[in-house]
RNA sequence: GCGGCCGUGGCGAAGUGGUUAACGCACCGGAUUGUGGCUCCGGCAUUCGUGGGUUCGAUUCCCACCGGUCGCCCCA
């Protein structure tokens, strides 16, 4: 066998990639309802944005990033997730100076080194919004508002959004400090990545698997007992409003999520999915010190990103029928090389006319033609003999009852067109 | 990075240490004249992931590598 796609890559062909477009699309469209407007980023940006804007004791910069460096000598990264990219971006183009708040989505790959699993790839796929200019609690629901219709209008179902704060610059250091206090009388027993977390992210462990960290991390205290009057009044108007719209969601005091970025609130998206242990389709948060980390102006932001890869599984999943339009219009077939030659304009006056058509290019015989022209799944054949094309006329066969008539070549697009929809 | 399972035609899948590697789907052709979806007939792997080894002989046994898949860590 030759050249072979790199692990954890994909192609998505034809057949699956309607899928992907549906999924897109509607994206797009919540997005317009929600008057978000589409950015595009590179894929590539200096190595140094992820590590500062990431985190450097993030897993994603200590072990998953694709760099590499280019002819030039710099550092270069895939990246990783999306929101660095955006937040250089709208401090890059000063779009900070611009009346506020800013609020834009995007949606591509993003790519990090990891083995691959069901619902995880090297290459994968993000849709996400970011806003910036505003810290309204009204706004962090509005954003989990979107990603839980945007998944109610796929179609998906038994979606929730577990929420968290993870406090603000006062009051994260403070319980930061508690939770090394809790932790450290049991350092031998917590898990190696845990212990190695411990000065430098302890929050993180938190969200550690390990059965005998996970027990002791029970017991740890809570962050939300150590926020600040300003966080908490921030988190319960969240749940306020939350409520108001009628999203489903709990508080899960544990959740702090992989990204150092983010402030007060944290969430995430979860469906679940048997067969696969991956029940996060979607996570987000409130970055409120990011934009300034990156260079920009003291601006705060909130986003999510969600996992286009885990949508779909979830939604073969859960069997949702898609609404996907296949088949022709219809399919020309052609007897003898006259009907073969003028064929060719009757198939241009069918396109033009804003139909879809087809027909065949392998002198077939005619059974052969009806044959292609089913599995193309044709509305309609339009069948072209020496005879009719003597007469200038056109055999129109329905394919579902198998009657035919005998319309004037010029007619067709018409005809067709307005038996289409019946 | 670690662990389990797997690797036979386009796809799915049987199989044996030894003359021609089942079968199903798909595809192509045919069943007399220009009519599909059903049926019937025919065609379609000098070859069993790659490289070594054991053997008189391996697709079948052993090893390594590569690849796939699932899981761990973590995450979308």
């Amino acid at each position: 066998m030759g050249y072979r796609i790199p692990r954890g890559t994909f192609d998505i062909m034809p057949g699956e990639v309607e899928k992907w477009q549906w999924v897109e699309d509607k994206a797009r469209e919540m997005c317009r309802c929600f008057d978000y407007k589409e950015i595009r980023t590179p894929v590539f940006e200096m190595t140094e944005l992820f590590q500062r804007g990431v985190g450097e004791t993030t897993d994603i910069v200590e072990k998953e990033m694709y760099t590499f460096t280019d002819r030039g000598g710099r550092s270069l990264t895939l990246r990783p997730e999306g929101t660095a990219g955006v937040v250089r971006s709208f401090v890059e183009n000063k779009v900070f100076a611009q009346p506020q708040p800013t609020k834009w989505f995007y949606m591509g790959p993003m790519f990090r080194y990891e083995r691959p699993q069901a619902g995880r790839n090297r290459q994968f796929h993000q849709f996400g919004v970011e806003v910036f200019g505003s810290t309204d609690p009204a706004l962090d629901a509005e954003v989990i508002a979107l990603g839980m219709q945007y998944f109610e209008s796929l179609g998906l179902k038994d979606v929730r959004v577990e929420i968290n704060s993870v406090g603000d610059a006062q009051s994260r250091p403070v319980y930061r400090e508690k939770l090394i206090e809790y932790f450290e009388p049991y350092k031998d027993q917590l898990s190696e990545d845990a212990q190695s977390r411990l000065y430098r992210n302890p929050l993180r462990i938190l969200d550690s698997k390990d059965p005998r960290t996970k027990e002791i991390a029970a017991g740890a205290p809570s962050i939300l007992d150590y926020l600040n009057d300003e966080s908490r009044r921030h988190f319960e108007s969240v749940q306020k409003y939350l409520t108001l719209l009628g999203v489903n969601f709990s508080v899960n005091d544990r959740l702090v999520r992989g990204l150092d970025y983010y402030t007060l609130t944290a969430f995430e998206f979860m469906v679940d999915i048997p067969g696969s242990q991956a029940s996060t389709i979607g996570g987000g948060g409130r970055y409120n010190r990011l934009v300034r980390e990156i260079g920009g102006p003291e601006m705060p932001g909130i986003g999510f990103g969600i996992g286009l890869e885990r949508v779909i599984l979830a939604l073969d999943e859960q069997k949702v029928e898609l609404p996907i339009q296949t088949g022709l219009d219809c399919y020309l077939i052609t007897l003898g090389e006259e009907a073969k030659f003028h064929g060719m304009k009757i198939l241009q006056s069918l396109r033009m006319a804003g139909l879809s058509a087809d027909r065949d290019y392998l002198d077939r015989k005619m059974k052969a033609q009806l044959k292609a022209a089913d599995r193309a799944q044709a509305r309609f054949t339009a069948i072209l003999g020496d005879e009719e094309l003597s007469q200038g006329k056109i055999q129109v066969k329905d394919m579902a009852t198998g009657e035919q008539e005998l319309v004037e070549i010029s007619q067709l697009p018409d005809y067709l067109k307005h038996s289409k929809q019946p």
